[in-house]
DNA sequence: GCAAGGTC
């Protein structure tokens, strides 16, 4: 028997459909001389600091450096306290019970870093020693599933995929660890003050932000805006440029050549300038940028939406939802309009799934270089029937989105007219020509700018209108908006990019902090610790977090920066470079972070008191 | 009591 082992359930059920293996067992499926069985993410996580003997949170313990690391099995939280998580458990009874029977293993975890790291784990603490290839594929249709088996990989051809998985995982171990008690322990050991490579640059972001703008010193300015009519089409005009007192604002507004000042047409129109701007529809969600919208639209927090959607997953009406990846390849496109056809009858879909039947579909989102291990969140096609107002929101995201990605370009027509009536005044205003992908959801045009006419009448140029109204605009300068989890969100993904030193932007081009699967498990931790809180839907730093903060902020710990120089150094890893000097690297920065903190947070006592 | 990573 030859057993295939994938990194969760719903894939395994994929590979062993394709084979034509049916026979459902406990934790596996079996047939046509092959087993299928699955992990469920993470097994086996790094042990925990007691298992080396570092008992307690002690500063003589610091720095733990265990000398060769253990696997532990994952555990759960219990009313009982931590416990090994049963269900782990038994799936790792039965894989063990496979890996003795089998002839060989063929590894089908997800065609990436953690993926490999998930299976060698498994591998490695089960002591298996039996053969193994690696199935590599980033779509799992049967095309492509068939075509992956018929070139399998030797397993030893991503070692150096496991080494750089293997000190990504003990690189966050030490540094993590250390750095949390070494923290604690400095400020008294009276709370958990846990720091760690993504979650203390995600503290950081949102306290500068927070401090930035309590720093901030609006400025004051003034505009004049003037009302003009062209055959009872009122439309408005703002200054061409902005006044800084009160008085010079004033001195244009007298110089206006209103009608009431005697002007019956004192409104020169010198310029006309129409743009025709084509809108292309937005890309299909990842998880991230769906994320971002059930904020944005209904206050859902990222980790909720991403429950939500699993469990739409778990029902079978949403493909796999923490892809990072916002493309789907040519083999799902092909089968993109029959899924559409199947929300013709939809209530508020319909009669845009009939349209889409009778156009040329947009392949803006069809990059199959673009997928990594998922592709886009897509719907199913399954009938949902009833669902929570929730989980139907969510859903009904997804769906709407399908179809403005293969929808048509928005072509809206730009206008700036310019007028001179004493001074020079500028009129913007944008209409919608064809709604394209737009009228998918009809929402209100986001990207409106503030002042901006709803519709501008066709004037032509030299023409004289009558000037109707006149007023002086105070205006103030506003800082950047507290974050929400939406813009932290985008944050997180595209943090890398203000990256000075070229080298580390590139290492971090595609991944930015954290990932799709642990973003939102980030801010709740941050919240957890009571670093942070909710106010409405802003992200706020609390007294702690910000003392946490200025401990920190100075230090490699709190800046994206350590994640960019350790991608590039795990690439090099990949591609065949030494361990050792990695793994130097990493113990001399957990020996230096670990001496700074516990020298630093003496001031913390204080704030820790009060909170 | 602690990291970041994956998933039911």
């Amino acid at each position: 028997m030859k057993l295939v082992i994938a990194e969760k359930p719903s894939v395994a059920r994929e590979l062993a459909k394709v084979f034509g293996a049916t026979n459902k067992k406990g934790g596996y499926i079996e047939g046509k001389g092959y087993s299928f069985t699955w992990a469920f993410g993470h097994l086996l996580q790094l042990a925990p600091p007691q298992d080396y003997g570092f008992y307690g949170w002690k500063q003589q313990n610091l720095p733990m450096l265990p000398h060769k690391f253990k696997l532990a099995v994952r555990k759960i939280k219990t009313k009982d306290g931590v416990v090994e998580d049963p269900a782990v458990r038994k799936q790792l009874d039965v894989i063990k019970a496979l890996f003795d029977e089998c002839t060989e293993i063929i590894v089908a975890t997800d065609a990436g870093r953690e993926g490999e790291l998930i299976f060698r784990y498994i591998y490695y603490y089960l002591k298996c020693k039996k053969p193994f290839r690696r199935l590599w594929i980033s779509s799992q249709t049967d095309a492509a599933i068939k075509e992956g088996f018929r070139n399998l990989k030797p397993g030893t051809d991503y070692d150096t995929l496991f080494n750089s998985a293997h000190c990504r995982s003990e690189s966050d171990w030490l540094v993590g660890m250390n750095a949390t008690q070494a923290l604690s322990i400095s400020a008294g050991n009276k709370a958990v003050l846990s720091l760690g490579r993504v979650q203390t640059p995600t503290l950081a972001m949102i306290c500068q932000r927070y401090l930035e703008i309590q720093q901030f010193v609006p400025q004051i300015y003034f505009q004049v805006a003037i009302q003009l009519n062209k055959d009872g089409h009122l439309f408005r005009a703002i200054s061409a440029v902005n006044y800084k007192s009160k008085e010079e604002a004033e001195t244009v507004l007298g110089q206006v050549l209103d009608v009431a000042a005697g002007h019956p047409t004192g409104g020169h129109i010198t310029k006309v300038e129409a743009k025709a701007k084509k809108e292309p529809p937005p890309l299909l969600h990842d998880l991230s940028s769906l994320q971002q919208e059930a904020n944005k639209k209904k206050g859902y927090t990222a980790d909720q939406t991403l429950s939500i959607l699993q469990q739409l997953y778990e029902s079978k009406l949403v493909t796999y939802p923490r892809t990072g990846s916002r493309y789907i390849g040519d083999d799902i496109f092909a089968g993109i309009p029959a899924l559409i056809a199947k929300y013709q009858q939809h209530q508020q879909f319909g009669k845009q799934a009939e349209y889409l039947a009778t156009v040329k579909l947009n392949k803006r989102s069809v990059n199959a270089k673009k997928v990594t291990d998922h592709h886009a969140i897509l719907p199913t096609g399954e009938n949902a029937g009833y669902l929570s107002e929730d989980k139907q929101a969510v859903y009904d995201m997804v769906v709407g989105r399908m179809l403005e990605a293969f929808h048509q370009e928005c072509i809206k027509e730009t206008t700036k007219i310019s007028v001179s009536s004493g001074a020079d005044f500028i009129a913007n205003g944008t209409v919608i020509q064809s709604a394209g992908w737009r009228s998918v959801f009809n929402d209100p045009d986001d990207e409106k700018k503030e002042g901006e006419n709803a519709s501008l009448p066709k004037v032509l140029k030299d023409e004289y209108l009558p000037v109707t109204n006149k007023a002086v605009l105070e205006k103030q300068t506003k800082p950047k908006p507290l974050y929400t989890e939406a813009t932290l969100l985008k944050a997180l993904e595209t943090c890398g990019k203000d990256i000075e030193d070229e080298e580390l932007r590139y290492a971090m081009k595609d991944s930015g902090l954290g990932t799709p699967a642990t973003r939102a498990s980030i801010i709740e931790t941050l919240i957890k610790r009571d670093y942070i809180g909710r106010e409405k839907k802003n992200l706020v730093p609390t007294k702690k977090g910000l003392a946490v903060y200025e401990v920190v902020k100075d230090k490699k710990i709190a800046h994206a920066e350590l994640t960019g120089q350790w991608e590039k150094r795990l690439e090099e890893i990949r591609s065949g470079a030494s361990v050792q000097d990695f793994k130097a690297e990493i113990t001399a920065y957990t020996k230096t972070i670990t001496q700074e903190l516990l020298a630093a947070g003496q001031g913390l006592h204080q704030v820790l008191q009060e909170a």
